[in-house]
DNA sequence: TTACAGTCAATAAT
DNA sequence: ATTATTGACTGTAA
């Protein structure tokens, strides 16, 4: 039998339709052994018995391409032949050996021959590998050999790696993710918990607030930062404040896959509405007023009517000016525990 | 009506 | 680039 019947063979049970070396073929699988034991059971043909015969072990001649498949496992198995293998000539003592043998129950004769790292040890790490081999001394130098070939193979058979399926499901649409999303979720909500998940999940996956917040939240950045820096307790939260941690709660509980739908959508420009509109500037209390506002604020958070009017009177503003600033003031000093 | 939660969105701060 | 801060506006519950 030649090695390219061999081949044909391994073809046949791989399933192959097209060329491939017998390496690949071994990699498809990614298990020399199981490659081996498998045939063994279910190929008809000689794939084995080629192994365990005679005619294996002839050395390939010069004039012929074909290589015996001691050699061609070796490639498969081992980047490079190690370096002081004395010659292609196995040991016919050993390779006419059969499958009895193969077994294990080779004992005597193995003993017989050196292991160690010239030929013998091709052909002993061969069958070692194959895990038929139970009687070997803790000190045999097969022992390295056999780890270091595996290691190999186990590097080898990478490339050829068939990725494991990810189970996805293709037909779930935007609409079925972003309703999922709003799924009312029975019972109370740690928001500190939540908001401590998706902070982490965010840094892993490598997504900004801005994004998060306006993607999955529908709002914006600067809500978002500060509700995740101070979340409220559940029980404080009206039924808006409950939704959006309800978003973010259910969020965690995504596939990766499901996630994505939503974070490929992408946000329709608003530039031009932006343009058309003039964009208000933002009022600052001037830092005399602001010192006097929070002078005050220190004794009392809560002023009333006439000192309020009288703060605006004084500066110029406008008594809700004056009145937001102690609310926010008072909301924000709440929040952030001061 | 009024205070407050929810927000926006400019812009300050990193 | 991103995140934090904050004046002001909106809607709601009391």
């Amino acid at each position: 039998m030649s090695t390219t019947n061999v081949i044909k063979s391994a073809k046949d049970f791989e399933g192959y339709q097209e060329e491939a070396t017998l390496k690949e073929l071994v990699g498809k699988n990614g298990d020399i052994e199981n490659v081996i034991e498998v045939s063994e059971n279910i190929i008809s043909s000689n794939f084995l018995d080629f192994f365990l015969n005679d005619e294996a072990v002839e050395p390939a001649d010069d004039n012929n391409t074909d290589k015996n498949l001691i050699t061609l496992l070796d490639d498969i198995c081992a980047e490079s032949p190690p370096l002081d293998v004395s010659g292609t000539i196995l040991n016919p003592d050993v390779f006419t050996t059969d499958k009895k043998m193969l077994r294990g129950n080779v004992v005597e004769k193995e003993n017989k021959v050196p292991f160690g790292n010239g030929l013998g040890a091709r052909w002993s790490y061969n069958i070692a590998s194959f895990g038929l081999y139970p009687n070997q001394p803790e000190d045999s130098a097969i022992r390295a050999i056999r780890s270091g070939e595996k290691k190999r193979i186990l590097k080898a058979k990478k490339p050829y790696n068939i990725p494991a399926p990810v189970p996805v499901n293709p037909d779930i649409s935007l609409q079925e993710v972003t309703h999922i999303l709003d799924t009312p979720v029975s019972g109370v909500i740690n928001t500190k918990e939540v908001v401590g998940d998706i902070n982490s999940w965010l840094k892993k996956a490598g997504i900004n607030q801005t994004t998060f917040a306006e993607k999955v939240l529908e709002k914006t950045q600067g809500h978002f930062s500060v509700i995740s820096r101070n979340p409220a307790p559940w029980e404080e939260l009206l039924a808006p404040g409950k939704a959006v941690f309800v978003r973010m709660y259910n969020w965690m509980k995504l596939s990766e896959e499901e996630k994505n739908k939503i974070l490929n959508v992408e946000k329709v420009s608003k530039k031009k509405d932006l343009q058309e509109k003039k964009k208000k500037t933002r009022f600052t209390f001037p830092k005399e007023q602001m010192e006097v506002l929070m002078g005050i604020y220190e004794v009392n958070d809560r002023p009333g009517k006439e000192l309020i009017e009288e703060l605006a009177e004084k500066f110029s503003l406008s008594p809700n000016q004056i009145k937001d600033f102690f609310l926010n003031r008072r909301r924000r000093a709440k929040k952030s525990n001061l």
